[in-house]
DNA sequence: ATGAAAGCGCTAACAG
DNA sequence: CTGTTAGCGCTTTCAT
């Protein structure tokens, strides 16, 4: 593999020339710079990251942490950062930490090691303050989804709140009184600011919240399917379902399709997210619709961003947060 | 960022017998091993990775090329392939090629400089030279899914002829007879393989190919939608429908049901991979399993082999293929 | 405008 | 058993 020297040798100039031309920060005269151009296209000479970044402190990686790629929401995300990442010649390491603390602990440590340019991370919760300090550290950080106000930290995020008032809104708007809600673990701040949403909007209607309405997750989303079943073996059913995330939706929809209920006749079901997925199902969900590829394309955009600026100033910049624009798509799933 | 020479000065040694504890590999009086391990502890010292990496020609990084992770059967693979990695001390690098060849070289080209330890390829496409290279110039490859017999490469894949061939096997003996074929583009090896194991079913049985019960992948997954349609619109209809890919049976299956078609009373719909919302999905869909998740394992295990083993010996060993099993699941979609 | 030299943090001969 | 030295490939003062 060839290096900076032998670049120089077949130019006959010292390596450190070879580096300035490369570099373009400082003058060099024209003939020379021209040499060197020319062997460096002759031995197809590019420069070793690795010695590059040990020297500089930066590495040109960003890793973004998710709970899991597995998660429907995910693989639009990490398009979304690794198309800017690529475009700014950054590359993307995947950690996926199914939320374990340990787990994110054991890559943070691992990464900074490699003198990790940046986080993206998209598994926040309430406690995660190793995450947290990364900012205080020097790291360059955004927080995706997950990120609440107190949070003094460069974040993505929708106005959950906001977005599912107006979801719950709409259904009610549509003739539907008996909403059921299934709601997502609460230590995770977008689905407890969804349930906010919900809340608020029976009340602002007058509708009073029922308790047995409200189905809370227990084991991942297909607790859903159980749920589902259980509360509509109860005697009074509800009229419409709002769910937190169109994972949980796809998992109801498919209960709903097991019990023999229809869809949009019997429940309506309108979900959260927007996945690709939403579009497909049976039938095709209503949904409050988040820019995911969007969300990780601003995500990287703004670490990058906050690397350009600690490279020049050595201090990270003021955080900001970014809140995106959701949209209410409405499909087959609600009448 | 405390070094090895802080932690050498803490213990009172030099760098290199911190070095040597830290490696192991070599002899080390026990009370000076005690006192470096001490003031490692004390600073909480690790190694730059960097630094080793620069130093080894090492970087405990792998390369994971997908088309786009976005594809449903993605996701899986990645997570066996992430944890595999993780769980052996190698970081991994996500890369989207949307099937580009530019994309490819041009992450290939950078990874090298980076002294990535191995690459593992989902996207190998017959004319994909430039990934093939990449073994006979000495880097550990393993390829995913797509792998024809005369590449001398480490893969991991099914065998689609036989597992299309049993599935459509499968159909006919449940009294189909005409079987219409979702094909994806013919480049792709799997997909040529699949449509070879459903013409020889046919055959056996002595069943006539019909040409216009071909449909031909024009522009992704959602071409299935128009082709359906368009098929249906004709007047001989199908009985059934093998997809060679999940995510081209679950827009079928939204095709079919915006015609108002019944599954699987009116035609029955199979599809390819098991994915995990193919059981989600109304009806929950028939389909061949491969194992995507244990397929990114045994990727990732074979390939940290060959970096050991190129470790020790220089060499790459030689190249092997492993074939999985597939389980064909017989859910709601077909009668 | 260019070269020499130092050093990023680590490991591996080579001495002793 | 341990320290000294050199060097992985690059960038960046500091001289010239």
């Amino acid at each position: 593999m060839t290096n900076i020297k032998d670049v120089a040798a077949m130019a006959g100039v010292s390596a450190s020339t070879v580096s300035r031309v490369l570099s373009g920060k400082s003058y060099v005269n024209a003939q020379t710079r021209q040499r060197v151009l020319e062997a460096v296209k002759q031995m197809d000479y590019s420069p070793n990251v690795l010695a590059k970044s040990l020297k500089m402190g930066r590495s040109n990686t960003i890793a973004l942490m998710v709970p899991s790629i597995q998660n429907l929401i995910f693989p639009d995300i990490t398009r979304g950062v690794e198309d800017t990442a690529r475009k700014n010649g950054f590359t993307v390491v995947l950690c996926n930490t199914d939320e374990d603390v340990e787990i994110e602990k054991s890559y943070i440590n691992k990464l900074k090691k490699r003198w990790i340019d940046g986080f993206i991370v998209c598994s926040m919760m309430p406690g995660s303050d190793h995450i947290r300090v990364l900012r205080d550290e020097g790291f360059p950080l955004v927080v995706v989804s997950r990120c609440s106000k107190e949070d003094h930290l460069d974040a993505v995020i929708v106005d959950n709140y906001q977005a599912a008032y107006n979801a719950v809104n709409y259904l009610i708007r549509t003739g539907h009184r008996r909403i059921a809600l299934a709601l997502g673990r609460e230590e995770v701040i977008l689905y407890r600011e969804r349930c906010e949403g919900y809340l608020a909007a029976l009340r602002d209607n007058h509708i009073p919240v029922e308790e047995n309405l409200i189905m809370r997750e227990t084991n991942g989303n297909n607790s859903f399917y159980y749920l589902t079943k259980s509360m509509l073996a109860g005697d009074s059913w509800p009229d419409a379902i709002f769910a937190t995330s169109d994972p949980k939706a796809i998992v109801i929809l498919h209960a709903l399709h097991d019990m023999g209920v229809r869809i949009p006749e019997d429940i309506s079901v309108l979900g959260f997210d927007n996945v690709y997925m939403s579009a497909l199902v049976e039938p095709p969900l209503s949904t409050v619709a988040q820019p995911l590829y969007e969300m990780g394309v601003v995500a990287a955009t703004k670490l990058i961003n906050q690397i350009k600026f600690k490279d020049q100033t050595g201090l990270l910049p003021a955080p900001a947060v970014d809140i995106l624009n959701t949209d209410l798509v409405i499909r087959k799933s609600t009448r």
